[in-house]
RNA sequence: GGCGCUAUCGUCUAGGGGACUAGGACGGGGCCCUCUCAAGGCCCAAACACGGGUUCGAAUCCCGUUAGCGCUACCA
């Protein structure tokens, strides 16, 4: 058997949403699957909404997933020639017609049909046209369209996710193949355009399942024998409707912006909709390549959940090493405005296990850079309040042991032990004396065991820090 | 309205006639660990849409109902 064809086909008329790169993801993981080809088309016919702009911003949506292509871009604009002749070929072999009819004319038909509450069906009054009458009309500069003639039969096909799908030739309209400006129309653009490329596989969006009869019809009358056709489910929001913009990030590149990681992001798609069997979660990707199958996707929608996108994220953020991380972070903090200089891996290594998106990250080791910009948020606050007096106290216990400590001894196992020397030595509890010191140079009442904190934040910082919010806090009585 | 697709915990899913007391994961609740929070470990609550068949036996096969979604353009 010859290796598989597929494509993946976006139109550069907005973002690269997530259904549009599962797709792609899904077409990906098929072509490596089998050894096939992944061909890139970009099917820009619609002049009026697409832009280079788009077409940029899908590539790249692409590359960061790590969807390569094997060939293309191709771009739709290019084959109108090809598409053209194909709709005169069917139209001098009698497979389709010249039709007349003004767009205001068939708009008001498809009114007054849906005000008698009946579908609409154009009714091959054009087709009546002898054609003598069609070459008058044509000779006179009235534009028309090519429609083409749906036969009455049933076609049937058996798709590789739904089984066998069948529709009757009647229920279907004579459908515009090539407008009046001679440009065709997609049903066309997509058969001729995949014909010549020799696509063997086409999975796409299920909203492409009532497409599919009339471009079976097409490859037919052309001359040729459809491919498998494999219609992959809808993405929905959390409301059960179709994802779009009103759900929030819809756009790949809204993940990126929000610190998802490229590998996390491929696998929660390819677990939309797509399960190897089993228990499985956190699929690597050569095991997702070895593991796929058409058979293996879902028939129902799935509804998009962010919160397991971010669980699955904060996964591969602890796993992934740190030099992998260093280069997302270093963009994000410049993103934030913040200069960072030296070695950040210690940093990232030791507040990565606790953050779910690489903007967590980010802001964390800004902190601990800066330490001395942070303010206490809510929590810190109220631990604040809570402990009184003693807040200051302690933390003022805290520094000097800490303040003692000659540089050499600055390790994470030493301040440890003078940490809890502190605690014992004042009768304290460990946490009464870790906690002021946490909030003081986090802000925050979490973040990684302190002693590893004062290590990566460094001696100079820490201490200076340390003096410096206790002197404000000491003479701010009310520092919440 | 017509045509089509779909239906297992709130969500993602496993399940292919007996292995189902329906499994896993996210999220939720509890416990352990612990200087905090994550992570990790243990435990709990939570689903086969409904009705008919077929069968000794149905989450699994068939039919219907209901609901959801998609399409119904000289858009893609």
């Amino acid at each position: 058997m010859t290796p598989p064809r597929v494509r993946f086909a976006p139109s550069p008329t907005g973002y690269l949403h997530v259904g549009g790169a599962r797709t792609a993801l899904f077409n990906w993981l098929y072509a490596r699957h089998t050894g096939g080809t992944h061909v890139l088309r970009i099917e820009d016919t619609d002049r009026e909404r697409s832009t280079e702009e788009h077409t940029r911003i899908i590539l790249d949506g692409l590359t960061w997933l790590g969807i390569t292509w094997d060939e293309g871009p191709y771009f739709q604009g290019e084959y109108a020639g090809q598409h053209q002749a194909d709709a005169e070929r069917l139209l001098a072999e009698g497979k389709a017609y010249r039709c007349f009819c003004t767009r205001e004319e068939l708009d008001a038909q498809r009114v007054k049909a849906e005000a008698a509450g009946v579908g609409f069906h154009y009714d091959r009054r054009c087709l009546a046209l002898t054609p003598s009458e069609v070459e008058k009309r044509v000779r006179a500069g009235a534009p028309s369209t090519i429609r083409f003639i749906m036969d009455d039969r049933e076609i049937t096909w058996n798709d590789a996710v739904h089984g066998r799908i069948s529709f009757q030739g009647r229920d279907l309209d004579d459908f515009v193949i090539l407008r009046s400006d001679n440009s065709a129309i997609y049903n066309l653009a997509v058969v001729s355009d995949d014909i010549a490329m020799r696509i063997t596989h086409v999975i796409r969006g299920d909203d492409h399942i009532s497409n599919t009869p009339k471009q079976i019809a097409l490859y037919s009358a052309l001359g040729h024998e459809p491919p498998v056709f494999a219609h992959v489910p809808m993405i929905l929001g959390a409301d059960g409707k179709k994802l779009s913009k009103r759900h929030g990030a819809t756009a790949v590149g809204d993940y990126q912006e929000q610190g998802i990681l490229p590998a996390a992001m491929r696998n929660f798609l390819a677990l939309m909709g797509w399960s190897p069997g089993g228990d499985r979660e956190i699929i690597p990707e050569d095991e997702m390549i070895r593991r796929f199958t058409l058979e293996g996707i879902q028939k129902k929608p799935a509804v998009f959940d962010t919160t397991k996108l971010e669980w699955l994220n904060g996964q591969y953020l602890s796993a992934v090493p740190v030099e992998d991380l260093l280069e997302p972070v270093k963009r994000q903090l410049s993103l934030m405005g913040v200069q960072a200089n030296g070695d950040l891996r210690p940093l990232i290594d030791s507040v990565k296990a606790r953050s779910r998106t690489i903007l967590h990250v980010a802001e964390q080791v800004a902190t601990r850079l800066y330490p001395e910009r942070s303010k206490p948020d809510a929590k810190g606050q109220a631990l604040i309040l809570k402990m009184g007096p003693a807040f200051v106290a302690n933390l003022d216990l805290a520094s000097t042991a800490l303040k003692a400590l000659k540089p050499n001894e600055w390790e994470p196992e030493r301040l440890l032990t003078t940490l809890k020397g502190v605690a014992e030595a004042n009768n304290l509890k460990l946490g009464d004396v870790m906690q002021p010191v946490r909030v003081a140079l986090t802000g925050s009442t979490v973040s990684e065991p302190v002693n590893e904190l004062l290590f990566v934040v460094g001696p100079q910082s820490s201490i200076r820090t340390l003096s410096e919010k206790a002197q404000h806090w000491e003479r701010d009585k009310n520092p919440a």
